[in-house]
DNA sequence: AATTTGTTTGCAACCGGTTGCAAAATTTTC
DNA sequence: GAAAATTTTGCAACCGGTTGCAAACAAATT
């Protein structure tokens, strides 16, 4: 069926090797014979089999784009830039959905059995440890939007979370905020935790009272909006920092469904800045995580590894910033 | 570095074939030898690799997903959905972003590159000629969302959107509206020609005064947005049906922006159901797709396709629904 | 023209599995 | 217990490429 290195060979009556070189860049061909390969290749419709190359090479050009997170909007973001700074470099994305396994052992197989040349880890969720599970079978992996910490022994392309969560209290107290809550994403989530401590830390060094602090059970919007009842509760908070614009989302419709105005009677600050954020409907201040440079650079950085996976590990953090609309009141002048 | 075949035959003392036969289901081996074969395997850590049965067996287990539509929740689902439904079937998703690219020589060429063993074209926008290309060059292919034609030559999973146009319009008509409005997705897209074919042949049969038609560029809600002015020039349209949810949602937001109030001055009709359809700031009405269904019927049926490559085309059709939620006025009791 | 140097080419082994076939081992039948 | 039938096993060829090596060729040097 399919026309092979030998059919070709025949064709243009030289060896098999000389039709592979021609199809290798920077191998030995004379100007003669690689045109009448091409001649002949071209006759017959020949493309090489990555299949074969890649078992004779091992290499597969195949990356593992591993996440746990296929209903959030921020998503579509990565995909998209993900497959497409892939094929630029004519590597191909392999996708996992964890949905629900939290175990590394069964995904590792799974990868190791596709021989993938690398694995993008994207998830803020998940422990170091599923990533250094790859590290452990011998498969360059990076961690993005993972948590970084100093002594890291794996690579991790993302955010300071700790810096975003004390970024957040800042801009409570820059609007004279003094009653905060904060709505936070998954507890069980290491992004959660440490956007907690920031944030809770700052706070009070601020003078920042935080009269409450809840967390959602997943990044949706519904989760929100039931976790913001508890917030609601407390009738003096002012403003409240959420996990995830999604939860945002839904928390400002709680309070709206409550009868409060935002941002006069409460303000709301978010994080990610996906698409809806900008929508007239929220208007909705957050925390912009730059999730082009953060993607872009961990596919450099996974193409790096694998010319060198002796690469020592690496920690690359990009700078979040936030994104002025309405659901918080202005700044205080002074 | 790796553990091969031949590695375990040896710690096993059989021989390769004896290995190889216990890792294939339905293989003949006795239980003494897989046994020990499992012990060697396990006590190894031996993974069959993939690359190399694919190369004999001429299956690579691998399904390529196109797709041109990162940017629209829609495709959260339809992600999430085809790579779990590939797992459980230890099948693997390929991504390939289309992003512009409208011509199908590189993709097929691409695919071909890898062996896929089938693909499945996930786009709404593309002419069936997209999904015959890889139907030429023997991959077996399913257009999902794709445009149904009678006389098809190529599997087609998806909805009868010449049906939902014309169930718009009747949505339309039960509540009484008389004037009403188009604004669709892009124009050259074949599933917005067939609804608005469908909604205009029933608007006109019904009754209604189709007072504007016009088209989003993109499926965004700034498209949305934009291309609401020129609906808004009307006074007279009393409802939109809009070619997408987020599309919709943008014209929403550009009517109230004008000061009209949703469902009252002017009401909404969507398409897809996506998420954000059902947040308290949108409440749309909408036409559901059954994206579960149609992905679960698409991978069942590319699946299908791989076992028995003969099949001839089909056409799988599933019905839509409106979902009622706020954005239109109630159904008029008679 | 002979020698040296540099390129191109084909041979053959290899990447890590699968599989048809015939021999060997086991089980069933009489 | 021998013959027949069945199951298990290893051999060796194959899937479609790559690549080290040495032979063949071409160009440069003396």
């Amino acid at each position: 069926m399919a026309v092979t290195l030998k059919d070709v060979a025949e064709l243009a009556g030289v060896s098999r090797s000389a039709v592979s070189r021609t199809f290798t860049v920077g191998a030995s061909v004379s100007a003669r014979t690689r045109e009448k390969v091409e001649k002949a290749a071209k006759s017959l419709g020949y493309q090489p089999s990555l299949i074969a190359r890649s078992l004779a090479t091992s290499r597969t050009k195949l990356i593992g784009l591993v996440a746990n997170n296929f209903q959030n909007p921020a998503f579509l973001d990565v995909f998209d830039l993900f497959t497409s700074e892939l094929q630029k470099r004519e590597l191909r994305p392999l996708l996992v959905n964890l949905s629900g396994e939290t175990s590394p052992k069964k995904i590792v197989d799974l990868l190791r059995q596709y021989s993938v040349d690398g694995v993008i880890v994207a998830t803020s969720t998940l422990p170091t440890s599923f990533a250094t599970a790859f590290q452990a079978a011998g498969v360059p992996v990076i961690h993005t939007f993972g948590k970084f910490q100093a002594n890291a022994n794996v690579h991790v392309v993302g955010i300071d979370n700790i810096h975003c969560g004390a970024m957040a209290a800042r801009t409570f107290a820059e609007r004279s905020y003094q009653t905060v809550a904060l709505l936070g994403g998954p507890e069980s989530a290491t992004s959660t935790q440490d956007r907690a401590t920031g944030f809770l830390n700052l706070a009070t060094e601020l003078g920042l009272k935080v009269a409450k602090v809840c967390y959602a059970d997943n990044y949706t919007y519904q989760s929100g909006r039931e976790a913001m009842r508890e917030v609601l509760d407390d009738a003096r908070v002012e403003a409240v920092f959420c996990g995830d614009d999604l939860i945002c989302m839904g928390a400002m419709d709680a309070a709206r469904a409550a009868g409060k105005s935002i941002p006069e009677d409460i303000g709301f600050l978010g994080f990610n800045d996906i698409a809806m954020a900008g929508w007239d409907a929220y208007s909705l201040t957050t925390i912009r995580q730059p999730i082009r440079d953060i993607i872009m650079s961990s596919v450099e950085l996974v193409v790096g590894m694998v010319e060198n996976p002796g690469r020592s590990p690496e920690i690359r953090l990009f700078p979040c910033s936030v994104v002025d609309r309405g659901s918080l009141r202005p700044i205080a002048k002074s």
